[in-house]
DNA sequence: GTCTATACAGTGATAGAC
DNA sequence: GTCTATCACTGTATAGAC
């Protein structure tokens, strides 16, 4: 029996209710409430609501920059597209709500944590335009025609695929979504 | 000199600011002073702050599921493709404050207007999934493994890159946006 | 058809007891 | 460290004059 401590409760009951609701729509009466605490313990362990979704949101990040770290440092070419992809739906279905919010959130700029977000999410867009580029090069092609835009687009696809699963085809396993989004791409 | 009528104001007033601020974040007040009249005219003019949303992202599939219908009538095989790909990216940029928010609302299944977009939303994404079964089939290959998931996908390279390009490379020329996306395809 | 004025519920945040 | 009680404010929506 572990003790979760309180601002873990807070975080998660957090991403439950944006996942809902959206973080404007979620109350903190509400997120106190479905996380078993007063509402004055919100503000006992975080400043302010936008201090708490900017960690969740952060924290989104964070866990796909780890994930496709280490999935670039094991796999190679057409292997990395394909270890790439499993890592971000893995990233996703590990918490498909969290998901919906950095989804929703990824393309506002007037955010209180715009400025500390944008850089994250360009370095994840780097990631998915490099795998890009090591396999346009691995086949003799030329690399420079792949900007940060088809990285963009790399994302988007696993994106508009995963929560469309997650969402509608939850049936699906996940090698079969991955295989997907791969059969897109040029071979 | 064309009078644009009140309730044309009022949604495009809606859609700047919730561009902005997001759908939840947008007040009835602000939306009154965009549109340059008194907020009791919003509610002349719509029962509600939802219908006035209900409406803009009804209006954002309808057209373009309008735009895909037209570029699908004049081209088939990888030429479909491209006109989807490129009739998408105009639908985009002829509003991207609209694309914001309806890429933040997409996921999002507790709307009052959820049970309407939905279908909507399900009609789009069937669009693109025909288009890639289409250029299989032309290219000899078996079409039953390309499924909604697939064509979900599509549509998020799409978006993922003609946001991040109305967004952060303003500067790129259309066609360049859709051979970035279209490179990710098969060939 | 559009305006002003207002009702009233819900919001983020704070203070102080325990 | 968590609670209860309360604050000042903003939100949607309505009523009625013009």
């Amino acid at each position: 029996m572990t003790r979760t401590p309180t601002r873990d409760l807070i975080l998660a009951a957090a991403v439950r209710t944006a996942a809902e609701k959206g973080i404007t729509g979620a109350s903190m009466d509400e997120i106190a409430d479905r996380a078993g605490v007063a509402k004055g313990s919100l503000y006992y362990n975080f400043p302010s609501k936008d201090a708490i979704f900017g960690q969740v949101v952060r924290d989104g990040f964070d866990r796909l920059d780890i994930a496709l770290r280490q999935a670039r440092g094991e796999a190679k070419g057409l292997s990395a597209m394909r270890a790439v992809t499993v890592a971000t739906l893995e990233v996703l279905s590990d918490s498909p709500d969290r998901a919906k919010i950095v989804a929703a959130e990824i393309f506002r700029t007037d955010r209180p944590w715009a400025d500390v977000v944008a850089p994250v999410r360009a370095g994840v867009v780097v990631h998915y335009r490099e795998v890009l580029q090591e396999y346009a090069a691995a086949r003799g092609e030329s690399t420079d025609a792949i900007t940060d835009i088809a990285g963009a687009a790399f994302l988007g696809a696993i994106a508009g695929a995963g929560l469309e699963w997650l969402l509608f085809h939850k049936e699906r396993p996940l090698p079969e979504v991955a295989e997907q989004v791969l059969a897109l791409m040029p071979r």
